[in-house]
DNA sequence: CATGTTATCTAAGCACCGTCCAGATTGGAC
DNA sequence: GTCCAATCTGGACGGTGCTTAGATAACATG
């Protein structure tokens, strides 16, 4: 008695279409609208309409969905941090650009920065493609590009751990919602930003200007 | 038929002795024995052996139990950093020693080190104590002791917030085993951490040396 | 010493979790 | 049209955090 017409304009038509997907873009809406605490696996395929093992044909376990995200969040974060790089005018101002760029990353997708890192805690690593053609080449790149001529590869790749090392901590802190006052004093959260990352000075060994 | 002699001798003589110091102890050894993954509220009392219930009458619940955990190490984080300041030649000396002195700490202690900032990340927000007599304040009153006379109360916290991110940040990449060969080639993980420290430059400005 | 109060602990149960399995459903290849 | 393989469901298992009701035992009071 159900309907052999047209069941291709309901809402679910295929099997479930890309389910994968589906699943991913799930975990981010959870993700934003109630945080890492409530991301559980049932809770993904809930709102993706679909029974609790379902996932299970697409991800090996929760893990694996959860580096799905990780995954997007490490991309998003690489285009922000070019996107930074190529508006910025000179290359110390580049410099200072990617680092402010990172940290607002992070306070803006506070759920999803978690989500990245926890799965490199789980894991502990971090993603073997930042370190190739992502985030963190970027950094070394920026460096690299503002440095001396003399400058030695294992100088580099110091100065580029100790700017990951400055803006992840950063970014942390900033969490934990306790400079507030600080930044208040400074006129402002970038304003605060810029003046931490002043204080690291870390880049003073390779500054051309 | 059960003896009514010297009860007293037993393992567990009173209702519990005190029950509060052994949840927390029988975290810690599971901490170490199997990682922050298995510390369950259950292995926990389990370990303890004590009812699923029992630590209900301890703590408000879970999180609070995972605090006074996370309270121990940050109390073992201080005296940490207070020997190795008090064991350091001079100021300068002092500054290098209290950085690799925290990241060596989270390095030996990387459960406790998680659960530490786990807990954190949860509240969002670090612990008041200490920001007011804990190991933050060590590591101001270390960056204020070398510090040149003019320098202003904003410019000694922002030099804090600086070396405390740095630090934090260094102490989770280091979890993250990638920096392994750099450490070679600079012989040894002590050798890496100075070096880090010292691309970050973080105290020129203040450095009386 | 008897009594009652209070703190502590246990047993049982709730809802939820991650995960696996048997079976139903379906799209596509032959 | 038939079969196959991929996909999805319902149900189950053991584990979790937490609550409640009731047992037990230390302690203060008479």
């Amino acid at each position: 008695m159900r309907p052999m017409t047209i069941p291709a304009t309901e809402s679910r038509p295929y099997h479930h279409g890309d389910l994968s997907r589906a699943l991913v873009d799930a975990a981010r809406r959870i993700l934003e609208r109630e945080g890492p605490a409530a991301l559980s696996l049932r809770a993904v395929a809930r709102e993706a309409g679909v029974s609790p093992a379902a996932p299970y044909h697409h991800f090996k376990d929760k893990g694996q969905l959860l580096e799905a995200v990780a995954h997007e969040g490490w991309m998003a974060l690489d285009t922000a941090l070019s996107q930074s790089r190529a508006s910025a005018r000179d290359a110390r101002e580049r410099m200072t650009s990617i680092g402010v760029t990172y940290v607002q990353f992070a306070r803006d997708n506070p759920a999803l920065y978690r989500v990245m890192y926890d799965c490199s805690r789980d894991k502990d690593a971090l993603p073997e493609q930042m370190k190739e053609e992502g985030a963190y080449c970027q950094v070394r790149d920026t460096i690299s590009e503002q440095s001396l001529d003399g400058v030695s590869d294992i100088d580099l790749e110091l100065a580029t751990i100790a700017a990951w090392c400055a803006g992840h901590g950063l970014a942390e802190m900033i969490s934990f919602k306790q400079f507030d006052p600080l930044k208040e004093l400074l006129g402002g959260e970038d304003a605060f930003l810029r003046a931490v990352f002043e204080h690291l000075g870390m880049f003073a060994k390779y500054d051309r200007g």
